[in-house]
DNA sequence: CCCCCCCC
């Protein structure tokens, strides 16, 4: 019988220690595999003591335990993990041995050399994933944690408890895997993410569709007497593959779709408390995340991934399985589902690292994700002309305010400009007293000069309706782009000029912030719109808005 | 046995 042990864990059901003088501890252990098919015992001593050779079970069998001998488990028993040489085990009392074909196939299983010499008969497979199913208990798999989320306690109505999950892969497929309550103290810090694990004696049952986003018809829980056995990670096992999406790309992606993103965090929101809809409190932070690409985009962490977040340093941060929003543009949003590595070891990162260390801290970077509103802090209220109508804005007791992108058909240059009071804050058209004097009614005083002001009419379009505005001077000087003082000693000096200002700005496109209100005048009603600013398109925002509504109307 | 994925 030959048993060649790498690295693993197995399952100590029974300790005895044998000898307790000052010398090298030694235990027997009844040691059980992890379907517990299986016991044998073992004789271990301390590293510090070095064994005779003849006592080895063969030479190369150091296994390693990683935690110490006192770890002992809730019900009793205690979990080894082979991880550092704290134990080496010494010698097999073979007579416990009661199975040894099962015997072989647990170990068969760590080493892939030995198991393609033995012959499939004699293995009892590890089996591959996409075969579980909740009618066949007796099985084990191996596979390798890809998302493993934190602790999180519920309270409703059948009861409260914690519960914490992970998802696992191997080369067959994926499932989903939740520990609640006294699972979540016994596997949680044994499961980590990106390692591989045997798995056994968990319940299957069939998946919430609405809830899983992974390929399985089922997912497992775990029981009390299931277990999770590390072990080597010798091939077979498919890596957690990240797929970072370049920051510049997450503008392509569609919402809500879920990816894999890898960058500099230039900065970190400080933490803080928000209260959700459903009247939770949850603290949240959001990073700022850019990479090779240029582009930064915002993303935000959640509880305590949240609190715990140390950007001072700028790490590197990688996220596996944000949600993508469209809030801003582009943002990202960590799920539960999430897996958030500060610093991960990984390429990716070590060349983020070095770019941005090397200068890519000092590119004028854009972000995806635009939080500055336009406007006095309100959320602009995008509207097309026709929604206006629509929607009937203005109609109501307050006026309505509403920014849409449109080009200027016609602009009414008659009467664009009149003589106004010189007073600094008194705008009134002045009487030209034909004196070289000009009256202010409303300061009821003769000046000798006035100053000109621009009052526009102007007859705006976009792709689906028309609309008259009304531009005062400032508005009216950005439109036409002269001053009003230039264009009132062209349209007196030079005809031609003047005209042309206005052929050139026919056509073209801006954006419009306007105030839209039922003004009555002369008993007649009719609603009045009065551009408040007149804006450059900045058509990438713009774009993105456009993507962002066709979204929203395929959904 | 959860199933929340949040806020601007």
């Amino acid at each position: 019988m030959s048993v060649e042990l790498t690295k693993g864990a197995v399952e100590v059901s029974n300790i005895r220690q044998l000898s307790n003088s000052s010398g090298p501890s030694r235990f027997r252990l009844l040691m059980s595999d992890a379907d517990k098919m299986s016991a044998f015992s073992f004789l271990l001593a301390t590293q510090m003591n070095h064994l005779n050779e003849e006592n080895l079970l063969q030479p190369n069998c150091v296994c390693v335990v990683k935690k110490t001998i006192n770890n002992t488990l809730a019900d009793g028993r205690y979990v080894f993990s082979f991880a550092r040489p704290y134990f080496t085990i010494s010698r097999c009392f073979s007579a416990a041995l009661s199975s040894p074909r099962v015997h072989e196939k647990h170990f068969a299983a760590k080493s892939p050399m030995k198991a393609s010499n033995t012959s499939p008969s004699s293995l009892a497979k590890v089996m591959p994933i996409s075969s579980l199913n909740p009618y066949q208990s007796k099985w084990t798999i191996r596979a390798r944690v890809t998302n493993k989320s934190s602790v999180r306690t519920w309270s409703n109505s059948r009861g409260e408890g914690k519960l914490f999950s992970f998802e696992i892969v191997d080369e067959s497929g994926e499932i989903k895997i939740t520990a609640f309550n006294d699972e979540v103290d016994k596997f949680f810090s044994l499961v980590e993410q990106g390692k591989v694990y045997f798995i056994t004696k968990a319940t299957l049952k069939v998946a919430n569709r609405q809830y899983t986003t992974l390929k399985n018809d089922y997912e497992m829980t775990l029981q009390a007497h299931s277990s999770i056995v590390p072990c080597d990670d010798t091939g077979g096992i498919p890596a957690v593959l990240c797929d970072f999406v370049p920051i510049a790309e997450l503008e392509n992606r569609e919402k809500d779709s879920v990816v894999d993103v890898i960058g500099v965090c230039k900065s970190a929101e400080d933490v803080s408390r928000i209260t959700t809809k459903s009247s939770r409190e949850v603290s949240k932070r959001a990073l700022h995340l850019i990479d090779t690409t240029g582009k930064e985009v915002t993303a935000t962490l959640w509880g305590e991934e949240a609190e715990k977040f140390d950007g001072s340093q700028q790490p590197v941060v990688a996220i596996k399985g944000a949600r993508l929003s469209d809030f801003g543009g582009r943002s990202l949003s960590a799920l539960f589902s999430s897996t958030v590595m500060v610093n991960p070891d990984l390429p990716e990162a070590f060349s983020l690292r070095a770019w941005y260390d090397e200068g890519g801290y000092a590119i004028d970077s854009q972000s995806l994700t635009e939080t500055r509103s336009v406007g006095s802090g309100a959320k602009t209220n995008w509207k097309t002309l026709s929604d206006v109508k629509s929607e009937q804005l203005g109609q109501g007791e307050k006026a309505d305010y509403f920014t849409c992108l449109a080009s200027v058909l016609y602009i009414r240059k008659e009467n664009c400009l009149y003589q106004a009071c010189p007073s600094a804050d008194c705008n009134k058209k002045v009487v030209d007293q034909q004196n070289g004097l000009y009256r202010c009614e409303k300061c009821n005083r003769e000046f000798p000069n006035f100053k000109y002001r621009l009052l526009l009419s102007a007859n705006l379009a976009d792709f689906g309706d028309n609309q008259w505005v009304t531009c005062f001077q400032e508005t009216a000087e950005v439109l036409l782009g002269h001053s009003a003082e230039t264009l009132g000693q062209l349209r007196d000096t030079d005809k031609t000029a003047f005209d042309e200002v206005f052929q050139k700005t026919n056509f073209t496109t801006h954006i419009f912030r306007n105030r839209v209100k039922l003004e009555t005048y002369n008993d007649e009603s009719r609603v009045k719109v009065t551009v408040m600013e007149v804006l450059p398109v900045d058509h990438r925002e713009y774009s993105r808005r456009l993507l962002s509504n066709i979204r929203k109307l395929a959904s």
